[in-house]
DNA sequence: CATTTCGGTCTACGTGTGTTGACTGAAATC
DNA sequence: GATTTCAGTCAACACACGTAGACCGAAATG
């Protein structure tokens, strides 16, 4: 057995050879998406085999299904002039935040339909949220742009890596911020 | 000879078999991405053979840059004040578009790495042309944060089918015209 | 009409993939 | 200490893919 530090036991040994796999499997879904990533690949980033990969998570989609999941945003609610902020500080989250399982959803989201559905229940299941809090007839389109800016600043930064996108989390919100608030408040 | 039509001549025939691999090429990238999307199923789609589809367009890297291949956005220039303006009338061609060969360079973008660099490419130089028209010390950060909208607006729309953004573009460019302004006038 | 050209079809090759199953040896269990 | 369990390795399978080349028949050419 290959035994890379001192841990002896079985279980541990096994929960950290599943973590170092779905470690790579997220970094490299991430970088080259669903289709590019082999199990293979996976596996050799890993330093295992991909015949464990397979006995481990049954089969490349559900590997992918557990690399990517999406952590759910925490709720949004109060009064429509709070929405704004707390749009803002889920934003900061998201562009601060060091872009594995996130930007393999993302990115898979392009070339993989489960992937899609998901990211898309995600997104509106979020919004929805949003729009219930705000005012006005056109709640759903309004935040529907606020989905928008938020999808467009996260794929900007991580994935297409615009020119300006680069800069700091605190930067980008004070130009972010007012716009939240001027759809939030229609 | 397949006959599909009156055509006679070899030329047209040629011409109109290309058209239609073509056709079927962008709409096939556009909905699958690279790499799900065949040289077989392309055949199929366009009712011809994956033989032909290579001897005519050389290979499947190659016909996807032809299918997929950018319309350059037309130049941005003039004083600030105009420049929201625009950037809101090229919004609207990019939300009223059929969106074929755009959706598949969107698509493709996250699965191949060429037309990744393409896609970049294209956005880097649209984005400098807008900082350099803009006032202000954090023009291409401004800049930056308009492209991030649009890809948002275009990419939330034709690709992730967010809830309200299947809108009028009027209705939509009535929300984003107001943040354009405000972010190239700084 | 004879010959050449060429659009279209079919078959096959090589490669890389996800996936499976047999095998090995050390840890766990008694 | 004997037996069982199980993490890890290796080799092989079936399949789908991009691609190449032989072949056919009708249009073009003289």
């Amino acid at each position: 057995m290959r035994r890379l530090n001192g841990v002896t036991t079985r279980a541990a040994q096994r929960r950290q050879t599943e973590e170092r796999i779905l470690a790579a499997a997220r970094r490299l879904f991430g970088e080259h998406g669903y289709e590019r990533t082999t199990i293979r690949g996976i596996a050799e980033a890993a330093g295992s085999d991909a015949g464990l990969v397979m006995r481990y998570f049954g089969s490349k989609e559900k590997l992918f299904a557990q690399a990517a999941s999406i952590p759910p945003d925490g709720p949004i609610e109060g009064a429509p002039d709070e929405i704004a902020g707390q749009l803002a500080a889920g934003l900061a989250a998201k562009l601060a935040e060091e872009p594995a399982a996130a930007l393999a959803a993302m990115r898979a989201m392009f070339s993989h339909p489960e992937a899609a559905a998901e990211v898309r229940a995600a997104m509106t299941a979020q919004q929805r949220q949003v729009a219930d809090q705000l005012p006005g007839e056109d709640a759903v389109l309004r935040s529907g742009v606020i989905g928008a800016l938020i999808l467009g600043l996260v794929i900007g930064r991580h994935l297409v890596k615009l020119e300006g996108l680069d800069a700091t989390p605190e930067a980008l919100l004070e130009l972010a911020t007012p716009l939240l608030t001027q759809l939030a408040e229609g």
